[in-house]
RNA sequence: GGACGAUUAGCUCAGUUGGUAGAGCAUCUCAUUUACACUGAGAGGGUCACAGGUUCGAGUCCUGUAUCGUCCACCA
């Protein structure tokens, strides 16, 4: 058999994964009775809004890794393959194209909205497919799920249910952080912090002196906090009224002492804007104070501002300055403060707190158990320093804000009295009226925050709590994923299945780290530099990106992606193809199918070598067992090139050269055995050129009757390490 | 303000209970058609960030410092 000198990567890959997909062994029903034990990981659904990007390919790439190495091994594997509409992420792509066409989001329905994004993602789902599959991901597609399946939907609805049932549900009208472009609230998570220059306003509050970067904010301003220990107002006595002018007028305020103060810092007494401010929200709460909103939705001033009524905040601040100091209340104004102000995640926009009514999901009482389990070890996280990063975020967790202003996700199945606010959970919306006061009920418009449902996904996508897939595939074995994900995503999924299903989601959780440029720095849009990995298979091979992509990657650090890199692992690929040819083309006289059985010789050497490459593969069995695929590819590159190329190759050439036909017969034998054997090991790592391989080896009805050859090399037997 | 991680060859990084420093890429020398030049043989290159400590012995353990990175919280 005449193979090319150089390896091909696009004429094989195609038909390598129609192979696969064609002996249906990706599904581990069709894997046959001897695979009883089950290993299941549930992908990270991917997001449907556009292409695959690095860090997709390094998910894909390790865990296909993991499902390969285990099924080689006998495990009844499971990879179930999904996708996530991924609410707020993808109404804000959508939005950016609508803008692009000069639409906006605010002139359609929701149901036009609805409508279009949702074909939107439908053209996504096929593409983001189709690309995960030139990874090379050897999932079960039979079972792909999406987040808006209706089946999850259901699982979702019961949990939120359960949720409400158990008292931990409630709507509340609480302090929110409101993205005014995006029209949405957010979770704290969906926040970043964004560090600012502005100038900082002393102004004259009566008696005192108040420090500002946000005057827009003060025209409601009537209480007047500071320490009740600062001894400078000692002689003010909490409840205390005062007149004083202010921007409109004269008002009364009212002295409060309030220990959230920090004496040190301005002049330790300020007045507080509890509408649009987390801690003077806290601190009229304490208090019970009145609180009354500044700014409408939009960023603009409502009434209460008097002759700025309706002015965008920016706008505005100066011409109120002005007016301040036309009355003698600016005291001083300072220059280039430096202060950190919450933004939007995904647009930057100021985040402008409100308060607002949102439905909220009390979670101290479900971390608690999730704590525990972390704590127990009974979830190990790899690698291990996110355990504590996990455990101080579940330990000070605080209410998650699950309702979202945006069409693009799950409605919330609930209805409210108009009358006596009543709350309904509706799943099958049959409630017309309000049992209680017989008053219209109000049917829920928000959506749910896309972590809510996606926080579900290991015990929903298996058919909890009733399918067979359930009883066999949960707890999953591993859980990958990014390591920024831990809060957003793996802590939720470890509570919820906890409360759901009393079981842990998944024994292990393996975090990756991100994947940056070849200079080392983040990749984004903005600066140009991002990677897209479906050039670079199409350049170097999927084999090879998979290579640089886990070589010396270890978990939970981030990882430059340089094309030298790729290169190097393309040059690995060509090796084998060649060394793979050289044993081929070299195999005169060898026994093949028909001859029966015949016997080989090994001398002392051979019998070494052999049992060389059991230790080696001993070695590599345990690395990946510790999930060190960093390692073991390494090993295995390292043996492979520079120990059965380099070394045994050229050590045989004179014996299969030479006129001893029981020699050259062993050295055939040796070659052709430490060959598919190397091939086994280097499979999950280079899943398509050692198949390619594979398939021309003469490994049927060798000489010794042990290696029978199965259709295909993922499912052949790991090799033996004892 | 707190927490976590990193600091090892020119670059990117390994280094699993403490026992004389490793890989890939890059560089240099040699080999010149050999299964493979996407090759082979070899070479150079490191006070393991710094300062202390524990130890017979520290890249590895402890304390502190510096720089970089990440996360959490936040001061009006």
């Amino acid at each position: 058999m005449e193979l090319p000198s150089s390896y091909n990567s696009k004429e094989v890959e195609d038909k390598i994964y129609q192979l696969w997909e064609k002996s249906g062994f990706f599904n581990p029903d069709k894997l046959g009775k001897n695979y009883k034990k089950p290993f299941t990981i549930i992908m990270p659904p991917t997001n449907a809004n556009g292409n695959l990007h690095a860090g997709h390919a390094l998910v894909m790439t390790i865990e296909d890794i993991m499902t390969r190495y285990k099924r080689m091994q006998g495990f009844k594997t499971l990879w179930l393959p999904g996708l996530d509409h991924a609410g707020f992420e993808t109404q804000v792509v959508y939005e950016k194209q609508l803008e692009k066409e000069g639409k906006s989001r605010f002139k359609m329905t929701p149901e036009e909205l609805y409508k279009e994004i949702a074909e939107f993602t439908d053209k996504n789902k096929k593409n983001i497919n189709s690309q995960v599959k030139k990874m090379g991901s050897s999932c079960d597609w039979s079972r792909e799920k999406f987040t808006l399946d209706t089946d999850i939907i259901k699982i979702v609805y019961n949990t939120f249910e359960k949720l409400y049932k158990d008292n931990l549900i409630y709507k509340g009208k609480k302090i929110i952080n409101w993205c005014p472009k995006h029209q949405t609230s957010l979770s704290d998570l969906e926040t970043a912090d964004t560090e600012k220059n502005d100038k900082f306003y002393y102004l004259k509050y009566g008696p005192f002196t108040i420090a500002t970067a946000r005057p827009e904010t003060k025209f409601g301003d009537k209480y007047v906090v500071m320490h009740p220990k600062d001894k400078r107002y000692s002689d003010y006595k909490n409840g205390q009224k005062i007149e004083l002018e202010w921007i409109n007028g004269p008002i009364t305020a009212t002295i409060i002492k309030d220990e959230a103060i920090d004496m040190d810092f301005g002049t330790g007494v300020m007045t507080i804007t509890p509408w649009h401010d987390a801690v003077d929200f806290e601190i009229a709460q304490r208090h019970t104070l009145e609180k009354e909103q500044i700014i409408d939705f939009y960023g603009k001033l409502l009434p209460i501002a008097g002759e700025f009524s309706g002015m965008k905040i920016l706008e505005a601040r100066p011409l109120i300055i002005e007016k301040l100091q036309a009355k003698g209340l600016v005291e001083k104004i300072e220059e280039n403060y430096k202060h950190v102000v919450k933004t939007c995640y995904k647009c930057n926009s100021l985040i402008e707190p409100q308060i607002k009514e949102q439905w909220f999901l009390k979670m101290k009482p479900l971390a608690e158990p999730a704590i525990k389990a972390i704590e127990k070890n009974q979830i190990k996280i790899i690698p291990e320093h996110y355990k504590k990063i996990a455990l101080h975020w579940l330990n000070n967790i605080i209410d998650w804000n699950i309702s979202r202003q945006i069409v693009w996700g799950i409605p919330i199945p609930a209805k409210t009295c108009e009358k006596c606010k009543e709350i309904y959970i509706d799943i099958e919306n049959k409630f017309t009226e309000c049992k209680k006061c017989g008053g219209a009920l109000k049917k829920e418009t928000d959506t749910f925050d896309t972590w809510f449902s996606s926080g579900q996904w290991p015990y929903a996508v298996l058919g909890f709590p009733k399918n067979k897939d359930f009883k066999t595939f949960y707890p999953t074995d591993v859980m990958e994923t990014g390591g920024d994900l831990i809060f957003f995503w793996v802590s939720r999924m470890i509570m919820f299945s906890l409360y759901n299903t009393g079981k842990i989601p998944f024994k292990n959780v393996y975090l990756h780290g991100l994947v940056m440029d070849a200079k080392g720095q983040k990749m984004s849009k903005s600066k140009g530099n991002v990677i897209n990995p479906l050039d670079l298979t199409e350049k170097f091979g999927t084999d090879a990106l998979r290579m640089a992509l886990v070589v010396g990657n270890t978990p939970g650090t981030s990882l430059p992606l340089d094309e030298n890199r790729i290169k190097g692992y393309r040059n690995f690929a060509t090796k084998i193809w060649n060394a793979s040819r050289f044993v081929l083309m070299n195999l005169d006289g060898y026994p093949s199918a028909s001859s029966g059985q015949v016997k080989i010789l090994f001398s002392a050497n051979d019998k070494k070598l052999i049992s060389d490459f059991k230790k080696q593969s001993k070695q590599i069995t345990k690395e990946m067992d510790g999930f060190k695929f960093y390692v073991a590819s390494e090993k295995i590159y390292h043996y492979f090139w520079h120990t059965f190329c380099d070394k045994i190759i050229e050590e045989q050439k004179p014996r299969l050269l030479g006129q001893d036909k029981k020699e050259r017969m062993a050295s055939q034998h040796l070659l052709i055995t430490l060959l598919s054997e190397s091939l086994k090991i280097l499979h999950p790592f280079m899943p398509f050129i050692t198949e390619e391989i594979y398939q021309q080896l003469p490994v049927k009805n060798l000489p010794t009757g042990r290696q029978a050859k199965k259709s295909c090399l993922m499912i052949e037997n790991w090799p033996a390490t004892k």
